[in-house]
DNA sequence: GTTCATGCAGTTTTT
DNA sequence: CTGCATGAAC
């Protein structure tokens, strides 16, 4: 049988259920449950790395529309926005080819494909009036999050308790995690922040005052989208109204979702009648996030009859050797559903284990294994180096700017994070939704003379008033904020009628931005092309409403590098963490750092689930490579990521997740290559397990 | 009230 | 190195 991405498109005179044939039997009986009945019980699809998901996710859409569905009415709800597009194109275009014997479904278009937050926003604003919220709410993003938080930590006088209050991020973290896991938040900060459990009063004093400023703000963080939504569901009346909207609810990735996010498709289809989710439990990896593995784990108990279990274990993606290896690592782990990937992909070629002296000669050998197989044929694009923590491609990307190999990094720092950026979208945030107190702090902290004092004045009238350009011709400023005062008045005046057409408000924004920009920068140059960058950005999208939300939703991860951004036609190795690596494939995948103390972080050995779910990262890494995987170890790993700095380095072990029982199925490498040196020799993978064994004498 | 200098502590993964 | 808090000088 052919594999279904390399099956040639149907004719378009031939069977209408063409595509069905280019499935194997397994994702043939996913794609096709209940759709000749009508009766679609729920299903749950455990796809194995590569055995293709999302062609069977699409081909079920898409044969869910040809026969009948209205595409309207099918919610697809998956990790990333990339996931979303890429799904609807695939099914779309399959329904394409059936549309040639029936018409009627020439255009059809997946109207509500998207990620649980972005779906969460669109029916809150939909909903908001019978809910009580604003429709003109903006998001927060973490760093907005955390920074309210902190602005009512201070209100609250939480900050000089005298003991040392969780900072901002880590009280987000603990809110998110309540939130997320709809548990307790004694039992949050037992399991997973017992260092703080002495503020569980103040914490709880902090959230509600937190959530009290939310809604006078109308504002909503991430996990609000999910929140209030799943909040609407409990409403029987809402419940059955949204739910009635759509007649199939399809989950990507259900392996990492939370319980917030199962309660939500619960909710909206109590009897799982129309409900498929797919996903993999090998491959949880979003623990920190609040998902837990028991969602896919405990899914088809949730119905009565029992969900039906289809299991995909083709695998058409890896070599055999590479498969074997990864189903080695995998095999050690403690739970889940068995399953056995196999692969008719023959290979000579077993993964390699690549010993290298440290952090410095891991780039230098990344960087000749790349252009080496470059040489041999393989596009930058087809390879991929993955990592578990951004910083750890720093050396490597000093490196490939030196050798001039252009490179694009998914993971890490965002565009949107750069404080000048910030800035810009803080003006338009506020302008949106006057009542923002984090965006109307920074905008009016960006004139000089104003600092928190005026600025917090500032918006206590403005919480106040009907008009704002009224309110803030009224506000009294320092003489020394004067002449910034003045323009920023004619930039309200400007844009709060809100009579300018979209993409030209932006420009006004650039222009009363730019003298503040070059006062407070010193590179304000780099800075004011990335200010047009967003501005361009800004272009492509129809309102401020729809830029403002999509932007927090969906952050363009590409990292504006010294290198510049590569064009899209042109070729460019790929870097990513191994989280955002998560559904990609690539014929040759290099990762760093396999290393104890990395894989698995040393943030995260406390227990044994978040072993396991290191042990599932290192196999989401592995499974990612269809012909050729290496995995690098550094003798030598520093401690500090800031290199050039200190020389504090450990000498690290292999990743406990590859024992010497596993070795047999790599090839062991050592780079460079040894030079004849009779006295000292060169390690090897066996003297290199003493190491190891030293440390575990005292474990 | 604002800004600037100083000192100390924290460092994963992301919608 | 960065972010954040603190205290002194404008």
């Amino acid at each position: 049988m052919l594999a279904v991405d390399t099956a040639p498109e149907a004719a378009p005179d031939s069977d209408p259920h063409a595509y069905l044939a280019r499935l194997n039997p397994e994702q043939r009986a996913a794609v096709e449950h209940g759709v000749a009945s009508g009766m679609a019980g729920p299903l749950l699809v455990i796809a194995g790395a590569g055995s293709g998901k999302t062609n069977v996710l699409a081909h079920r859409v898409a044969h869910l529309v040809a026969e009948g569905a209205n595409p309207g009415a099918i919610l697809l709800l998956t990790f990333s926005r990339r996931a979303a597009d890429e799904m609807a194109r695939r099914a779309e275009r399959i329904v394409r080819q059936v549309a040639a014997s029936r018409p009627h479904l020439a255009g059809a278009k997946l109207a509500w494909a998207g990620t649980f937050h972005s779906i969460g926003a669109r029916l809150l604003r939909d909903y908001a009036p019978r809910i009580g919220l604003d429709p003109a709410f903006t998001i927060h993003d973490r760093e907005d999050s955390a920074d309210l938080l902190n602005l009512v930590r201070h209100e609250l006088g939480l900050a000089d308790t005298g003991k040392r209050f969780p900072r901002k991020h880590t009280c987000l973290a603990i809110y998110s995690a309540v939130v997320n896991t709809l548990a307790p938040l004694a039992d949050v900060l037992q399991a997973r922040y017992p260092w703080c459990t002495d503020f569980e009063d103040d914490l709880k004093r902090l959230f509600r005052a937190y959530v009290e400023a939310k809604q006078a703000q109308h504002v909503l963080d991430y996990d609000d989208l999910l929140l209030y939504w799943s909040q609407m569901v409990q409403v029987p009346a809402l419940a059955a109204e949204i739910g009635a909207r759509f007649e199939h609810i399809l989950v990507d990735e259900y392996q990492d979702t939370n319980a917030l996010q199962a309660s939500i498709v619960l909710a909206l289809k109590p009897d799982g009648a129309g409900v498929t989710v797919v996903g993999d439990d090998a491959q949880s990896i979003y623990a920190f996030r609040g998902a837990t593995v028991r969602n896919i784990l405990d899914f088809p108990r949730q119905f009565a009859p029992p969900a039906r279990i289809v299991t995909l274990e083709r695998n058409y993606r890896s070599t055999q050797p590479i498969l074997a290896a990864a189903n080695g690592v995998i095999a050690r782990a403690a739970e889940g559903y068995a399953k056995a990937l196999w692969s008719e992909r023959a290979s000579a070629e077993r993964p390699e284990l690549v010993s290298v002296r440290d952090d410095t000669e891991q780039a230098a050998f990344v960087v000749d294994a790349v252009l080496a197989r470059r040489e041999a044929g393989v596009n930058l694009r087809q390879q991929a180096v993955l990592f578990r923590a951004s910083q750890h491609s720093a050396t490597l990307e000093i490196e490939l700017v030196r050798r001039n190999i252009p490179f694009v990094k998914f993971g890490g720092l965002k565009f949107l994070e750069a404080a000048h950026v910030k800035d810009a979208l803080a003006v338009l945030r506020w302008i949106e939704n006057p009542r923002d107190r984090v965006a109307g702090f920074r905008v009016l902290q960006l004139m000089p003379g104003v600092g928190p004092k005026t600025a917090a004045a500032v918006l206590d009238l403005v919480a106040l008033a009907e008009d704002v350009a009224m309110a803030l011709e009224e506000a009294r400023v320092s003489p020394a904020a004067a002449p910034a005062w003045q323009d920023f008045l004619a930039l309200v005046g400007a844009l709060y009628p809100r009579e300018l057409p979209w993409p030209a408000e932006f420009e006004t924004i650039e222009t009363w931005y730019a003298p503040h920009l070059e006062r407070l920068y010193d590179d304000a140059q780099v800075r004011q092309g990335d200010i047009a960058q967003l501005g361009r950005i800004a272009r492509t999208y129809p309102s401020r409403q729809r830029f403002l939300t999509e932007l927090t939703l969906d952050p363009p991860d590409a990292t504006s590098g010294e290198a510049g951004v590569p064009l899209r036609d042109e070729d460019y190795l790929i870097l990513s963490t191994i989280h955002s690596a998560k559904g990609q494939e690539w014929s040759a995948v290099t990762l760093l750092n396999a290393v104890d103390g990395c894989i698995p972080s040393d943030m995260a050995t406390a227990s044994a689930q978040e072993i396991e779910e290191e042990r599932r990262l290192l196999y989401v890494a592995m499974t990612r490579a269809k012909d050729h995987l290496q995995i690098v170890v550094p003798q030598r790993f520093y401690v500090t990521q800031q290199s050039g700095y200190g020389d504090r380095h450990v000498y690290a072990g292999r990743t406990r997740f590859i024992p010497a029982g596993l070795l047999n199925l790599f090839e062991a490498r050592v780079w460079p290559e040894a030079a004849p040196e009779p006295q000292r020799g060169a390690p090897s993978p066996e003297t290199l397990e003493i190491l190891a064994k030293m440390k575990a004498m005292w474990s």
